[in-house]
DNA sequence: CAAGAAGGTATCATATTTGATAACATGAGC
DNA sequence: GCTCATGTTATCAAATATGATACCTTCTTG
């Protein structure tokens, strides 16, 4: 049974492109928050360090923190002082998944 | 000097009684989150056993998870994993804070 | 009452994040 | 060129979350 190649598997195929799979995971729901977290702290016209001192911590830290193609998921706890003392708080909502 | 009580110091010595400490963090977004957590796994019609093999995980596990008294901040990994198997995908958001 | 389903909590081993330090790269300003 | 500020990355120790197991309570249903 030789068949056309299903949606998944094209899918699955893109994303061993590296090209494509940074596209894909810049839509990421992670990757969209650290992006409105960096914006945030330059709105607020403060450096990494400024922003390590306020947490309480160092550079290199928030540099990671913020990092996009960082293998690390931060802890909920993490974001939500990094939005603090920002002035912000958080809110996590849960929307229905996109079509894939 | 002796001065009334600022704004600051009401809050604290409100906070040592338990009661009103309870009322204070229901008001927190990750306890907003959890019953936002608890919700949609009851309207999906799972059991938290049902949930954990989903995730390929334990029973005890989703109720620390879900637990509001608990004293662990999850990765945000985790609830991405959560939301996923129920079909809904993480947003995020930033917002001013609360007054207090 | 007995038994099973659902959930809560404690504990321990394991996995992962976080903090701190050091080294590197880049760009601005002197 | 030099120096400083900013940001990145790697590494290690320490803190914390997660997985699994066990035990407990509360309901429900027979």
């Amino acid at each position: 049974m030789t068949e056309r190649p299903t949606l998944k598997e094209m899918r699955d195929k893109a994303l061993t492109n590296p090209e494509v799979k940074a596209a894909y995971e810049a839509l990421s729901p992670a990757f969209e928050m650290k992006r409105q977290m960096i914006a945030l702290r330059q709105m607020a016209g403060l450096t990494q360090k400024q922003m390590a001192d306020k947490l309480g911590t160092k550079r290199s830290n928030i540099s990671r923190l913020e990092s996009l193609n960082s293998d690390v998921s931060p802890r909920l706890s993490t974001i939500e002082e990094y939005a603090r003392v920002l002035g912000y708080s958080l809110r996590v909502a849960f929307e229905p998944q996109r079509a894939r």
